[in-house]
DNA sequence: GGATCACATCATGGTCGGCTGATATCAGCA
DNA sequence: TGCTGATATCAGCCGACCATGATGTGATCC
């Protein structure tokens, strides 16, 4: 999931689709970006989990799961957690 | 930040100083990286400002920044809210 | 049914980044 | 002061990944 958004372009989708559902063309569009371009992340983070596809007719709407990002986020805060918790420790040499 | 924690090798880095400071030959025993490649990462890591040096005699002590991880969590769990707040919506073509 | 549009897929090329080996620096110790 | 060990830095190689261009597929409209 982080790797997924360590990609500047595929960072810019999820943050465009966390404003809500867009087509693929919407995401060309913001992005600037080729369509086959937009199309080759959407499919890796299709198939990670973190969007899903929603087909209406030609148009393809990609829709975000909040509980991937979510996900991430209580990782990275528990991580942070236990290195507060810890603060003081040193391990000897 | 996020493009940090991408790498595995910096992941598992940061999750071991989760556990509390340690020094570089520590981090490399654990991990079996090399050491200049750890002291690579590391030199990345404190660019970033995600870990500070503790210099003590010859050894090394990196301790983590906790307020840098919380604000990437805190980051994704925005993207995580906003994109729960727009679960119905969908851009029109 | 043919044309067109939105989207997906594939193959290729170029580039960025991680790993390695060698070397430099610095602290402690005999 | 000379040696050893811990760490940092540098140059170069190589692999992975992103971007591009061409092409395929399915749906809509005439």
């Amino acid at each position: 999931m982080i790797r997924l958004l360590a990609d500047p372009l595929r960072a810019r989708i999820v943050e465009l689709l966390a404003e809500g559902a867009a087509c693929t063309c919407h995401l060309v569009e913001d992005t600037g970006a080729t369509q086959p371009n937009v199309s080759n992340h959407l499919r890796a983070l299709r198939q990670a989990g973190v969007v899903v596809p929603e087909p209406r007719g030609r148009y393809t709407f990609y829709r975000l799961r909040p509980e991937v990002l979510d996900g991430a986020a209580r990782h990275l805060a528990a991580l942070a957690e236990r290195a507060r918790a810890s603060g003081d420790v040193r391990r000897e040499c």
